[in-house]
DNA sequence: CGACGCCTTGAACGATGTCAACGTGCGTGG
DNA sequence: CCACGCACGTTGACATCGTTCAAGGCGTCG
């Protein structure tokens, strides 16, 4: 069937959620689409360049936002300016933190990023009326913990060459979800501060190991943020599994 | 009026639940007393020492618990043998992973523990009919995930001084929830090595630091696990904020 | 008393951080 | 178009922190 006109019998469904990967795997995919037309009436699409804070440290929390495409990073800082990343958010992943008024991270576009923007108010009172909403959420959050939790691991028993390599595994699966190939290749959403602030690490140092790694011929490095893997299996050596 | 009493009124409550924590701080808090009825007759309660493991890293999950008293380590492996503890749970925590068959992590008695298990099928059946039984998990998960995040970030920047003091101040703060005063004792819930895992240390550099806070006079170390802190502030100063 | 587990202490080593110089790509303004 | 400055990344030399390896202390239990 033509998908256009596929489109044309669903038409309640609203055009801005049409094509959003949210009304599927997203937290969007628990409503029907009464439900997404009535919060679409709230909504607002944004695209914010690379640098964008989206939520303050200790800002309170107005709003939340489906992540449409790009990269957010979440991270905290000490008060001596020493930061740490504390998560990644790739598309269709829900941005904000339901029921908290602060939530002790702050939020940045990595890259450019496209979200779509509802009111506080509008979510917490279909939260109210909808548990399979509320049952995404924790399903969100259970997986944000996981990665939590396996990060942690890397952060406090990795070596910086591991910790490289766990980094680029990370980006790679999330670039390709679902691959089966053992070559891959993409850009890095972020600069080589923003990893070390990942890996807990310098700098100089993911610099040096980035250098090691190519001259073991294990990655490739076109331009600054191009990166290609022939093998992803030498590479997943490489990060301790 | 007499406690006594007023536990004989409300007389429907079972009798195990009537002393539990959980029943008002943990997700019990969210079922009446017919549900609490319907749920302790599935549940049962068990003393475990130190070092007993409650659920292995990919084992399947049968069984949830709440935790009555005491503390459990939650930590993972790599292959190689080095090990995190990526998290510890103190009562009233709900212990388990809802909706995962796996959970990725092994929980481990690290003190004697006490808790409360119900079957699989049993709470998973309540969540469906309860709205706010998932609401109560989704409030511990968030919880949770806020202690991971502000765990990586000590794992990640601080130093092995402030990371031992982040340590003492957690434990000072879980022994004494709502302290305002400015000194504390308290007894360690683990040994050297396991605090090293769970800061990313070595057990001798954790020594190493302990010994140091306590010629500073920050900390007195009687026995090998008590510990007391004649001025919090100037621990909390150590650990970095 | 001796053996054992747990912890502390010391000395040497090594991985990562620090500091500084240099390279590279890119936009801007002459 | 070139020269320049700037942001970002790389590389080198050296310093430092935390690890490693080894010895010894301390309390407990046989």
């Amino acid at each position: 069937m033509d998908i256009k006109r596929k489109d044309f019998i669903i038409s309640d469904t609203p055009a801005l959620c049409q094509a959003c990967e949210s009304r599927h795997r997203g937290v969007c995919g628990a409503l029907s689409s009464d439900q997404l037309l009535q919060l679409s009436r709230h909504s607002h699409r944004r695209v914010v360049p690379p640098g964008t804070e989206l939520v303050g440290e200790s800002t309170r929390i107005n709003s939340y936002s489906n992540i449409i495409s790009g990269v957010v990073k979440l991270s905290k800082m000490m008060a001596d300016g020493r930061q740490q990343i504390v998560g990644l958010q790739f598309a269709p992943d829900f941005l904000g933190r339901p029921f908290r008024k602060e939530n002790g991270v702050s939020a940045e576009a990595a890259t450019e990023v496209t979200i779509c923007t509802f009111p506080r108010t509008v979510i917490e009172r279909m939260i109210g009326e909808m548990p399979e909403l509320e049952h995404q959420l924790l399903e969100q959050t259970l997986n944000e913990l996981d990665e939590a939790r396996n990060w942690m691991l890397t952060l406090g028993r990795k070596t910086a060459a591991e910790k490289v390599a766990s980094f680029l595994l990370l980006i790679a699966t999330h670039a390709f979800p679902e691959n089966e190939r053992d070559s891959v290749e993409f850009e890095l959403p972020m600069s080589r501060m923003d990893i070390a602030d990942f890996l807990g690490l310098t700098m100089e140092t993911v610099s040096r190991q980035l250098t090691k790694l190519r001259g073991e011929g294990i990655i490739r490095i076109t331009s600054n943020r191009h990166v290609e893997v022939p093998d992803i299996s030498r590479l997943s050596d490489r990060a301790g599994f």
